[in-house]
DNA sequence: ATGTCGGTGTCTCACCGA
């Protein structure tokens, strides 16, 4: 089962590279986020037309999450994060999906920093990291998803030095990610590929996907008994390559039956 | 500091957030 997350950064306006990429890789479960469209905007026809059952938690204008899967209806387990400081914000969707309960999330991106945004991202971390441990603790298989808006280690950074003051690499939210991890997670990624140049983000300013000035942001965690079945993980890099498409590419693993 | 996107309202340009 090939179970992927992509931050499509406007799902009607990435409408079409987002069903080229689901023609072309066929992936069973994929996380959305960054839907920027109210519920009832989001664009569900074209989405089961290419085979796909979908729950969607929307918002006008910003944010905005998604579960889509082809091996079963997403039975939804929860709308929104335990604990989140601003509800409104459509951040967080959960739903068990063929045996393995699915966290799809979009992380505040928390700048400027310091300020408020970036006390609402460690605020949010906090809500996020309570939850996960709640679900560690059913001993169900977790799989936890999607943009983390945070570079693990400087390797995840294809120029250290100048994002330390920033929010997505700032000591106090790698020390967040790192907390959430140590809970006993599995970062699959990095699991697998423990020394390789891996970027899932590249900026639309100054040809960043041309020269490779990429982040590694987008994360997939598995909970113990899952990662026992992880089998393969990988980038769909050369989706950020496509005419109007995201600033990120999808991310995804393979997982044994 | 800069750059480029989608979405939206102030609405065919200017803004916000990323």
């Amino acid at each position: 089962m090939r179970i992927a997350t992509y931050n499509v950064n406007g799902v009607n306006g990435r409408l079409a590279v987002l069903l080229r990429w689901l023609e072309q890789t066929r992936p069973d479960v994929v996380a959305l986020q960054e839907l920027k469209a109210p519920d009832e905007k989001f664009p569900h026809a074209a989405i089961e037309a290419a085979g796909y059952q979908v729950i969607w938690h929307g918002q006008k204008s910003w944010n905005g999450v998604a579960l889509l899967s082809r091996v079963g209806l997403p039975v939804e387990t929860r709308r929104g994060l335990p604990g989140d400081p601003d509800p409104a914000q459509s951040r967080y969707l959960e739903a068990a999906i063929n045996g393995v309960l699915i966290g799809g999330l979009y992380l505040p991106n928390g700048n400027p920093r310091p300020g408020p945004k970036f006390d609402y991202k460690l605020a949010w971390f906090d809500a996020l990291i309570g939850h996960a441990a709640d679900l560690l603790a059913t001993g169900m298989p977790v799989l936890l998803l999607g943009d983390f808006n945070v570079m693990p280690t400087e390797r995840d950074v294809y120029k250290p030095e100048r994002w330390q003051d920033d929010a997505l690499f700032a000591p106090e939210v790698r020390a967040a990610f790192a907390r959430l991890v140590g809970q006993g997670w599995t970062e699959a990624l990095r699991h697998l590929h423990p020394d390789e140049t891996i970027y899932t983000f590249w900026d639309y300013f100054r040809n960043a996907y041309g020269r490779n000035a990429g982040l590694r942001i987008d994360h997939l965690l598995l909970s113990p008994s899952l990662a026992l079945r992880l089998a393969a993980a990988g980038v769909d890099r050369d989706v950020r390559g496509w005419e109007k498409t995201s600033d990120h590419a999808p991310v995804w693993i393979d997982l044994h039956d």
